[in-house]
DNA sequence: TCCATAAGTGAACAGGTTGTTCGAGAGGAG
DNA sequence: CTCCTCTCGAACAACCTGTTCACTTATGGA
């Protein structure tokens, strides 16, 4: 049997198919936005049959979400021993390198459902670290969260769509300044002891 | 001459053709959402040719835009003699009662262009605010903004989208205690003077 | 009332998209 | 070397958009 597929190492040619498909995807996002790329784009830049992409994915979006699953700057670590929301410069600095990307998923042409996922995972992440560091699980921490989050996937797209102009430190700067007071008023209330030292 | 149209005032027809395909969109946005209606529905629904739709509007979302004109809620009055941000409370006592109406315009099934369009004019109506109240204007004020922006219009989509549960006193309550103190201190450092009494 | 003119009709059109099917052929694993 | 899987490519129905055109209405000023 060929495709004795191991789970982990399918067929050489899948790989190859899927890969292409990938690559072709993030060209022409790169080349034109995620919105307007369409699968007879992809096919066509991937050199990849209209059928065979069907046979490995289901849409564009399935393309995109699990190329997104390799890019590993998504991830803020829940490190509760640092300061809070630590993972915000560093995050204003990968959006840096990679700009044009980030401007095509999130900006004008970008898609609903990425800047959803982002939301979400993002969302995860908060909601994770407030846990970490005393707040009580309760409704208003998620509403707490969604502000925190809110405001930062709008300052990335602002500022990936060049609508404000701004230093990753800049950012990462407003972002605390404007969210942590708020922040820390409900993790004082949630726990007796103080939060952690950070700044 | 029939067509003396009077600007201000157009031909019968004109007027009983565009109400009906605005009706139209309303109804089917509250069925289906906005992203899933199609112009054709639109026709289909407001009973009227196709080329006659073309004549009227270029788009869907041109209908939505006109329509979303006369609807005023959306526009905060720059009160600065109030407490900060007053505008919240009304606007979420606003979402609720049109739930239906903003969760089809915001939620999953929104639109893009939608959440932009809001997000302009609430950004616009902030900045506005905040400069009433001596903020200075600069890039630093735009970050401030967004944030405010931002966490708002998350909070907004999470609760019509049934991701959180909260009476609009509760939404308003976290909005402002996560967001005014990162303003606040904006707003001091800008004037010397004490921001307004309020709150 | 009259009727020239603007507005609406409905059908057809070209062009684009999606998702599916199927037989034939090429490639890999063992 | 052989057999099974994957890929090809073309064709398909279904839907959508925007535009055109000859024809019919309805309006509102004279």
């Amino acid at each position: 049997m060929p495709g004795n597929a191991a789970p982990g190492n399918p067929d050489r040619r899948v790989r190859r198919t899927r890969a292409a498909i990938r690559h072709a995807l993030m060209e022409l996002i790169l080349e034109k936005g995620y919105e307007p790329v369409t699968v007879t784009d992809l096919i066509n830049r991937a050199d990849v049959g209209r059928s065979t992409f069907y046979a490995h994915f289901t849409d564009k979006q399935a393309v995109l979400f699990g190329s997104l699953e390799e890019l590993d700057f998504l991830r803020p670590s829940p490190d509760a021993g640092g300061p809070l929301f630590a993972f915000s410069l560093a995050m204003f600095e990968h959006v840096q390198e990679q700009r044009r990307l980030v401007r095509a998923l999130l900006g004008r042409r970008g898609g609903r459902e990425v800047v959803a996922h982002g939301e979400r995972l993002l969302t995860a992440a908060v909601r994770d670290e407030l846990l970490a560091r005393g707040a009580a699980p309760s409704p208003h921490l998620d509403l707490v969260v969604t502000c925190a989050v809110g405001a930062f996937m709008a300052l990335t797209r602002a500022w990936a769509d060049d609508e404000i102009t701004a230093t990753p430190a800049e950012l990462d700067t407003a972002f605390r300044a404007t969210v942590i007071p708020g922040v820390r008023t409900l993790l004082e209330r949630d726990s007796g002891r103080r939060p952690s030292p950070a700044e």
